[in-house]
DNA sequence: CGTTGGCCAACCATTACATCA
DNA sequence: AATGATGTAATGGTTGGCCAA
């Protein structure tokens, strides 16, 4: 007999209202992405976490019968009851794991592992607005957020490190966008200051500057190069470098 | 006190795998 | 069906902080 987690979960009276069907044809992994044979034995485990603190623990007791039980943890409270079918809301599927799979991988094997476990879309979500909240998870954090998610911490961990390398690559390209723009911005500039400056020299080369100077401008002396430039109150709109007073002495030309 | 070694967590570069076009 | 591109889970090495000896 061939049956998918939803198959399961139908059998054990579960609605989970979480459209399941579409992954319950994949190879292997968590949540309903595992096809198996309720003729093995001697064991069957699934485990559905519906949120925050219910674990619903799917067993079976031989190959032609399943035993449903949840759990509830609250702080350090726990109890069990058997609920038979009466589960009926559970809200949400983190993960379905079937220990027997030889695709799925626990602690003690995940290092020689072939395959790689993909997190469902709600485990991601889950993470996703963990992270929100905070980039990086303390021990405590970690545990929880891992017991949440019926994952091991170590794929919590993975998880927050990279997402924070992509984050950080993400934050890299932006700057470098930025920093992209004020090159484009500053090497425009330095090609309109170059254009005065030569239009300035042709002039000076014409007549004395301070015939071309009004009356009332000023003049001052670059502190690092020694250059006289024009008053602060004629030009310095127009090109700061130029024509500013040089008032700030690290301000060179 | 400063030094050393072990432990741990975070980071980084890279690999390996899954998925899609 | 094969293949290359892309996304991402996972690995291994490195580094820095903390703490006890």
């Amino acid at each position: 007999m061939d049956s998918t987690c939803d198959d399961i979960y139908r059998s054990a009276g579960l609605d989970l209202g979480l459209g399941l069907g579409n992954q319950t044809s994949k190879k292997h992994g968590q949540v309903a992405a595992v096809k198996f044979d309720l003729g093995f034995e001697p064991s069957l485990n699934l485990s559905l976490s519906s949120g925050d603190h219910q674990m619903v623990d799917l067993k079976t007791e031989n190959k032609d019968q399943l035993s449903v039980a949840s759990s509830y943890s609250n702080g350090s409270e726990k109890r069990e009851r058997d609920i038979g079918s009466e589960v009926t809301e559970v809200e949400r599927v983190i993960s379905c794991r079937v220990s027997h799979d030889e695709d799925y991988y626990e602690d003690d094997d995940a290092s020689n592992g072939k395959k790689k476990l993909r997190l469902t879309k709600v485990q991601s979500a889950l993470l996703a607005e963990s992270f929100k909240q905070q980039s990086t998870l303390n021990p405590k954090q970690k545990q929880h957020l891992a017991r949440k998610l019926n994952v091991r911490p170590r794929q919590v961990e993975v998880w927050f490190q990279n997402r924070r390398a992509r984050t950080k690559l993400k934050q890299t390209e932006v700057d470098c966008e930025f920093l992209k723009k004020c090159c484009e911005t500053l090497t425009d500039e330095n090609r309109k200051l170059y254009k005065e400056l030569q239009e300035l020299k042709a002039l000076k080369v014409g007549q004395p500057l301070y015939m071309k100077l009004p009356a009332a401008a000023t003049l001052t002396v670059c502190p690092s190069c020694e250059r006289v430039g024009a008053g602060a109150a004629q030009n310095s709109a127009k090109s700061p470098h130029l024509y500013g007073s040089f008032t700030n002495p690290s301000a060179a030309c």
